[in-house]
DNA sequence: CGTAAAATTTAGGTAAGGCTAAATATATTT
DNA sequence: AAATATATTTAGCCTTACCTAAATTTTACG
């Protein structure tokens, strides 16, 4: 039943990379997780002979989760996003520190703590970054936000999640005032480069594609 | 220069098992670790060839920790005591609760979050169980206490530690008042069984060694 | 002292979870 | 439809940290 840091990594990886309905490759897992192909392929065929299985995987198709899987991943995001969260509120972390930090902790947290810190932090709906944070019977809430990306001139709308660990690209948008929770206009959209200039507060900043894709928004 | 958690774990261990000025055995450090002893010699031999080498070790003889591994064990013994402590004042455990938790902690949090739990909790210099915390330059402080069952009738003390992570004890203790911090006066001394007549409080318990080793305290 | 008991070490094995190099399957291009 | 390039898997190794069973010390004692 409990996993190993490692499984549970791997399950997250797949999780985040099945979120957009497609099967997760051995090269995209290798690349995230910084670990070789070759060793991927292994871990993956062991997941998918445990049982109950976590994932379901055939040769050469990539691996998607199972119904157990999925839950157990959801259970590492709910430890992660909550310890964001928590130390953010509690230790004064900056949001670009804690990715790091959570990452080593959310295996080794009992469900004892995962209630503490729910219950002293109200049951929060989203971590720093905006995420939404699995509830505590494991279902992941809707999420209905757009890409910055697909924005277009005079559209307005509220930075609801940012989806980087990157601290740089982190620190940069804070200096940006691109954070959760801002409201922001569109003013301009140059086609080609895919470029747009948006108003945050009384500051303008032009925004590359490697930034509108990581910002998601409500529109208002 | 990072260690293993196990590696980690044999340091701690050794660390208390020579306390007292003596080696520390292989069969005392299997049965505290609760790994076989077979398993303790081969670990032991690598700590010893470590460069720096982390323990003392020749066979037969029982193992010492280097300067190297004492600095070692120090630091994951500051982690586990600020960790308790932090368990303790700001998630609402209790001091039988905490001993798990921070056994796995202990090896996963950041040099940033030990002086982020340090601060917040001002530096304390006793865990909730009344140990030492060792001080943010691993020394470990002067302790001056006695054990409870070297005291004799008429003495009067205050208690300072108590030496126990069984939490069916702990729990036992504090149903007797035997806390950290608490007044006790010792009103009888029964030879042969070394029951001691406690008075705490307004209450009076009969005391055997099993429990009286296992407290200190600072004779007034 | 000499032997039995207890403690410790050695030898040989396992399971995880990595890696490299080589083989094979899939995808892309001409 | 080849031929090449890319992705993936297989095979064979390695390290860490355990284990059991069989030596070997050390210690305890008659
Ligand atoms: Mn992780
Ligand atoms: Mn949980
Ligand atoms: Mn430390
Ligand atoms: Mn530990």
């Amino acid at each position: 039943m409990k996993q190993s840091t490692s499984t549970q990594d791997y399950l997250k990886h797949i999780y985040e990379l099945t979120e957009c309905g497609l099967p997760a490759s051995t090269n995209d897992m290798a690349r995230k997780l910084n670990i070789k192909p070759a060793s991927v392929t292994g871990m993956i065929q062991k997941l998918a002979t445990e049982k109950p299985a976590l994932v379901e995987y055939q040769k050469h198709q990539g691996v998607t989760l199972t119904p157990a899987g999925r839950r157990a991943a959801l259970e590492v995001i709910r430890h992660h996003r909550l310890l964001e969260t928590w130390l953010v509120q509690t230790l004064g972390y900056s949001w670009d520190e804690v990715h790091e930090e959570a990452e080593r902790l959310e295996h080794v947290i009992s469900e004892d703590f995962e209630r503490r810190i729910a219950a002293a932090l109200g049951n929060p709906a989203r971590d720093p970054h905006g995420e939404l944070i699995p509830t505590a019977d494991l279902k992941m809430p809707e999420d209905d936000s757009t890409p910055l990306s697909a924005l277009r001139p005079n559209q307005t709308a509220t930075i609801q999640r940012v989806i980087a660990q990157d601290p740089n690209l982190l620190r940069h948008l804070e200096s940006l005032g691109l954070t959760p929770g801002i409201q922001i206009e569109i003013m301009e959209y140059s086609p080609f480069d895919n470029n747009l200039t948006v108003k945050v507060g009384r500051k303008v900043n032009v925004l590359g594609l490697n930034i509108t894709t990581k910002i998601f928004v409500e529109i208002k």
